[in-house]
RNA sequence: GGCCCCAUCGUCUAGAGGUUAGGACACGGCUCUUUCAAGGCCGCGGCACGGGUUCGAGUCCCGUUGGGGCCGCCA
């Protein structure tokens, strides 16, 4: 048994906003990952933005991927609450002359960035504080005035190995001195990322390609950290329909506003999964335990990919379709203003409309019909079914039900048929009608399943009172005067 | 602007030098049917462009174009 052998993964997200679905989908990849390999996946709250980071914020990144299926080993921790470690580490590069204290001031250093972009220049820092001599830098600091920690990069081209994109050359110019520890004493992103991937001993960071191009600072810290480095995937984003990076802007791009628009964490783990991951062959709907046995990152694409909504949806409908009526039931909440047909008829319901919902808000809104009287009727509808002799042949169809024997669907459905041909028109003329009647819309499930589901006084007593209202209507609008 | 990444149907993708370039979503048609779905069947539709390498390139190399990312005392 050799415990070095098992990888060690994290996903780091920064409480600056809700969790949105390109975060969850690297999340997700390296949950799989960890699981494939049977290693241990790891979570950290990079909190260290005291201005943005919000504690809500965190609170609600767990519980969306707490219901997204997204379980860590180890975690949460927290950075806001390591800053002993990062002070330590960055004593420790001082002390080895890897890093240097810098006293220009963020005004200084502004001034100097906007003239090299008006000369059209890229800027970088120059590197004057590597010059001070290590007296007068102590002394300084001593005095109190303010600086920051800087790291000295090497002067020579930093290669990446990227498990997804091969080797990536970085030439030496491209990267300056940059900032690991603020002069108000708070530690910054990319040296706290490195010394906590050191610290929890994580062998590979699987994360967006937004980083790739920070890669080769963090190569030269784990270097000048005397650390490992870890291997590094960088996975492609996700965009919008737009080709843009996905944002709020297009809607939709928190995990818990797909919850909210009745979308089954399954669904989504399951859609995420493929954004990016082709498992080979043509399946696209995987089990949990299928992703986790076959995932490979070696399988997982260097481009960017589109969230298309309507696949997602596509999607939900399947893990609809498939799951039992009993679970489905469980996970369909309810309008709180429509209360909750009973049990044995809510279960029916479901299995009557499963194949026509998308998603579990409108799985509940069709269930609502079973519990409520509906409380208008499709304009159009009316507007195409109800004829002049409607509410008459409605009526006369009523007492018929009321004489019914037994209440099924047969029955229910050959009393119409009888009425229909008594009536001399098509069962058609009947059947729009009684839907409108039953329901106030014009499309569902087949209506003598609805009409035995809904009893003999429900559907009664909704027959009558739009013969009522359709009548009532007739008299009120039917007095034109051109 | 500099550096870096990416490029197969509208979208997600399979393809690891020799394929009639496959599947899925969406779209169109047919079927089933009291409606709407679901299901089944059929169809539309793609290797960004230009050079190489090779007997042979969607696949390898270079360039162009297009898209994206990073260049903070943000993450």
């Amino acid at each position: 048994m050799n415990d070095a052998a098992a990888p060690r993964v994290r996903f780091a997200p920064s409480p600056t906003g809700s969790l949105h679905v390109g975060g969850a989908r690297t999340a997700l990849y390296n949950l799989l990952f960890a699981r494939h390999a049977k290693g241990i996946f790891v979570l950290r709250i990079e909190d260290t933005d005291v201005e943005r980071s919000r504690e809500e914020l965190t609170a609600q990144i767990l519980s969306a991927m707490e219901w997204l299926g997204l379980e860590y080993d180890e975690g949460p921790f927290y950075q806001s609450k390591r800053y002993d470690l990062y002070r330590a580490a960055a004593d420790g590069l001082l002390r080895e002359g890897k890093a240097y204290r810098a006293f220009e001031t963020a005004e200084e250093l502004g001034a100097e960035r906007k003239a090299a972009e008006a000369a059209g220049r890229a800027y970088r820092y120059s590197g004057a504080g590597r010059d001070l001599l290590p007296e007068e830098s102590d002394r300084r600091a001593a005095a109190g005035e303010r600086h920051v920690v800087r790291l000295k990069m090497p002067a020579e081209p930093i290669g990446v190995d990227d498990l997804i994109r091969g080797r990536v050359e970085f030439p030496a110019d491209a990267l300056d001195d940059f900032v690991l520890v603020r002069s108000d004493g708070h530690p910054l992103y990319h040296f706290c990322v490195c010394v906590d991937d050191t610290d929890m001993r994580i062998t590979h960071v699987i994360r967006g390609d937004d980083h790739l191009a920070n890669t080769p600072k963090h190569v030269a810290l784990f270097r000048a950290l005397g650390a490992p480095i870890p291997k590094f995937a960088h996975l492609g984003m996700i965009l919008g329909t737009d080709r843009k990076k996905l944002s709020k802007r297009h809607g939709a791009a928190a995990v818990e506003e797909w919850r909210d628009a009745g979308i089954l964490p399954e669904a989504l783990f399951n859609f995420l999964a493929l954004l990016g991951w082709a498992p080979g062959g043509d399946r696209e709907i995987l089990s949990r335990e299928e992703m986790e046995r076959e995932f490979a990152l070696d399988r997982v694409g260097a481009s960017p990919s589109v969230f298309d909504p309507e696949k997602l949806l596509w999607m939900n409908a399947q893990y609809i379709a498939r799951m039992p009526a009993e679970e489905l039931l469980e996970r369909t909440v309810p309008r709180a203003s429509d209360g909750a047909p009973e049990r044995a008829v809510a279960l029916r319901a479901v299995e009557l409309h499963r194949t026509r919902a998308r998603t579990l808000v409108e799985l509940a809104r069709a269930l609502s019909a079973y519990a409520r009287d509906p409380a208008e009727y499709e304009p159009d509808g009316v507007k195409k079914h109800v004829k002049p002799d409607t509410p008459r042949q409605l009526e006369r169809l009523a007492k018929r039900f009321e004489d019914l024997p037994e209440w099924t669907a047969a029955a229910t459905e050959a009393a119409l048929r009888e009425t229909a041909e008594a009536e001399q028109i098509s069962a058609g003329k009947l059947i729009h009608p009684v839907r409108l009647a039953l329901t106030g819309v014009t499309v569902g499930a087949p209506l003598f399943d609805v009409v035995e589901l809904l009893g003999r006084e429900t559907a009664l007593r909704r027959l009558r009172t739009f013969v009522e209202v359709v009548a009532a209507r007739a008299r009120t609008g039917a007095a034109p005067t051109a």
